[in-house]
DNA sequence: CTGTTAGCGCGTTCAG
DNA sequence: CTGAACGCGCTAACAG
């Protein structure tokens, strides 16, 4: 009947509009309970007392609060110390979220495993070790690779290869990157490669005593910001010029770095972007969409910025 | 009757370690229907499509992630673009968590009258113009006066001072510290005061200009991080010296700028501590405590690291 | 002290 | 096509 669907018609504006002069709003729990969905994602965030996030939480954070805000979902973070399973447990169990997404994977990581026994759909933020889980990163082979192709090309020999830990998924990727520019460059006996240190002290330490060796290197690849904070600092106070006697060249991970003098060469892992990227994939997998790529690796991208040269003769 | 208890007792017993092994988990939206809360706390961010966060957020977010975790909250992260009010309402209406953090608080904000009205409880992470409502934050009237006090006692009387907007309410403060200390020092004919650049280009250019101008300052105070990588940049280019022959001094707002080189002088704004206590006051006022004291502002520490001199002669 | 039941506010399904 | 009733999973108030 043509007058019921109007009046059906006309009730429903009513209503709706009724609705918003009284600033209706559904109640976010009930909705949650009724539907069984919480739009809401996880952030799984390593955090200890001393809470200093990594440089590339900067982007990571700003990236996903503000691409998901797009899909209707809510970022909540989560923080995950030494052991992330009663957490992540937790968190599954009470349906506190709709999907979980996992950063800094290592390479033993439980957590992909551990969520999907739990039934929890997470979404990993940089490399997986397992094929089929969903995930968004960096080529992080293509960074290792590349930064040893790029210094060789430069003339470079004696180069110290530092890397965020082989534990990391990414620190071991960049090092079979590492490797194989190695061989391919035929630089096994002057590289020197460091996974040890984090801190900006210990890399401060570190290139201190390289520098003073015999035959020290003529270009030093930093595996992060803070790492490239450290050797400019030691190289400063050694009165080591660069790029004149130093080439230095690191991961651009937060963009503040760019603003940093002297400026520094380095190899963009593109955090805005994968993570930027990772939101609109999650917002996809949750809409029940189907995704075409599961895992997708962005490639690095290398900017000069004067400070890697070729080595003093 | 004993019995009774003891029976209940040992049932109740049971019953959790049943639910121990079973891994119950309570349903978070269920319980948040059936409590009426839901243990989460928003925190306000505006955020642009660059996404670029500024760098105290990154301390912020760090420190209410860490300290809202030992009181059980959630923390989510809610956009809040040019307009915050739409978004504000609908979470107040819909309930979506048991407390908004508010940031960067504008001297006009409307937030505050805003969440007062929907009945939504919040606290000033910084200052509040109205009493009453809690906040917690610098005192940046401390910062502007410091900041030109010490200038003034190395000698110096040329002081650029840059000033983040006077539209926000940290800024609207130091300006009045910097007023204070210019009436105080009799300053007011040879500082240089400048709110209306922000980002590091600015900055960079307005120093290039000054620098170059008839009697240049011989100290800069630059607002935040980003500014002084400014300031650096253009002083590094024109060849003049830190502190030799022009001061340079800032604030800290987020750690990695401890490790950039040249070090340099600045006040610590103390963001870490300033949040963590934020995330303390209002874990407190979720479980009903009574808070001591409604505002708290914690005093910028000034902390010498060698980029402050006397100026030359 | 125990066990039962009535909501919490919404979505969905079922008769009318 | 409309309106009423049920269930989501839990908490709290209520009788027994």
């Amino acid at each position: 009947m043509r007058e019921g669907r109007s009046v059906g018609r006309a009730k429903q504006d009513l209503i709706r509009e009724v609705a918003r002069e009284m600033n209706y709003q559904p109640n976010r729990a009930a909705q949650s309970l009724a539907k069984g969905k919480t739009d809401a994602v996880a952030l799984s965030v390593r955090l200890d007392s001393t809470c200093d996030l990594p440089p590339h939480y900067h982007e990571i954070v700003g990236a996903l609060t503000f691409t998901l805000n797009d899909w209707g979902l809510h970022l909540m973070l989560v923080q995950t110390n030494e052991d992330p399973v009663p957490t992540l447990e937790m968190l599954a169990r009470a349906r506190t979220c709709d999907a979980v997404i996992v950063t800094d994977m290592m390479v033993d990581d439980v957590r992909p495993g551990l969520l999907r026994d739990l039934g929890m759909p997470f979404l990993i933020r940089g490399s997986a070790p397992i094929s089929g889980v969903p995930a968004i990163g960096m080529d992080n082979f293509a960074v290792g690779y590349k930064a040893m192709e790029f210094l060789r090309r430069l003339g470079h020999r004696r180069i110290l290869f530092h890397n965020i830990g082989r534990t990391f998924m990414s620190g071991f990727k960049r090092h079979e990157g590492f490797c194989a520019a190695s061989v391919e460059f035929d630089l096994g006996e002057t590289v020197r490669y460091e996974d040890i240190v984090y801190k900006e002290d210990d890399m401060y330490n570190l290139t201190r005593r390289v520098m003073r060796e015999a035959d020290p290197p003529t270009a030093i690849f930093a595996a992060d910001e803070m790492a490239a904070l450290g050797v400019l600092r030691a190289l400063a106070e050694l009165g080591i010029a660069v790029p004149d006697q130093v080439s230095v060249l690191t991961c651009l991970n937060a963009r503040f770095m760019r603003r940093v003098s002297p400026r520094l060469s380095f190899i963009n892992t593109r955090q805005h972007e994968v993570a930027t990227e990772a939101g609109r994939l999650l917002g996809r997998m949750l809409r029940g969409e189907p995704i075409e790529a599961r895992q997708t690796f962005l490639l690095p991208i290398l900017e000069e910025n004067g400070s890697c040269a070729p080595p003093p003769r």
